[in-house]
DNA sequence: ACTAAGATTGAGATATAATCTCAATGGAGA
DNA sequence: TCTCCATTGAGATTATATCTCAATCTTAGT
């Protein structure tokens, strides 16, 4: 079991819940992509490799996973709620491409300061925030792709 | 007619489509409206006035209001698709309350630039963007509300 | 005024994503 | 072992948005 995994259990126990194989197996799934995945992608994912874990277990341990702050779910819009773990990625925002859907992430510490200040002037107490630019990745604009 | 309803008669027309009383009710409701409305609501609305348009036109009119440009179509996150006209309103971005629901509004030019620089950097080209920060408005937090 | 071509509409079917229900299962402690 | 309660999966349900299609308008041409 990876280092991650081994937090979330640390996680569910803390809580008095249990570690069970569905949601290890959730778990393990998540940690090993190194992609944005959605809910349902994992899901099929899960199944094609012989996963019993249901549709409901798959999005309750991804709430789970949410709570533990070992995964974080970004809003790409457009419908789209993907999933990213946290460890060792420093806060970002995405650039999502409108022709191949694919996104890269973007870190700008300025505007993350610029955001407080919105906030102070607007009497307005932040907790979080989301920043998607759309646009044409560098493949979808060479015509390279 | 309002000075918007007109704008959009112009637009569809030439298109050289038709300014149905159908497209000619939604478009007034949304722009008399001065809060972000979503198309549930704003459907709930018009058959409340008595008007028979269907969901099906209220989707339909409101793709074209996007497309004609008066009308811009947010994304706040949590599901939550709303519209707002844009005459006479500089580009923002928003300010949800997670507790009572609010959406103020924020300006930040500089947040703009350095996005612009941020795709620069990333081969990026942008079209559009989308920034929500997420908290507590300040009825919210002072607790007088 | 008549007609043909094409735009528009509403009702309801469909799609999609996520959550909920509930009976069955199974682990943990007394 | 027994009891309590967390957990699970299948399928129902909800919410939002889009699609289908027959019926109805508009307009242009005659």
């Amino acid at each position: 079991m990876n280092s991650e995994s081994l937090q979330f259990k640390n996680y569910i126990e803390s809580k008095g819940l249990l570690f069970t194989p569905e949601r290890q197996c959730v778990a393990e799934e998540v940690f090993a992509s190194h992609n944005h995945m959605d809910a349902e992608e994992l899901l099929k994912h899960l199944k094609s490799k012989g996963s019993k874990a249901s549709r409901a277990t798959v999005y309750r341990t991804l709430d789970l996973l949410v709570e533990s702050g070992l995964v974080k779910k970004i809003d790409l819009g457009e419908g789209r709620l993907v999933y990213e773990h946290t460890a060792g990625h420093p806060h970002h925002d995405h650039l999502v491409c409108l022709k191949c859907g694919s996104v890269q992430e973007f870190e700008e510490p300025l505007i993350e300061q610029l955001q407080e200040w919105a906030c102070e002037k607007a009497n307005f107490k932040p907790t979080g925030h989301s920043l998607n630019i759309y646009g044409y990745c560098r493949g979808c604009t060479t015509g390279k792709r």
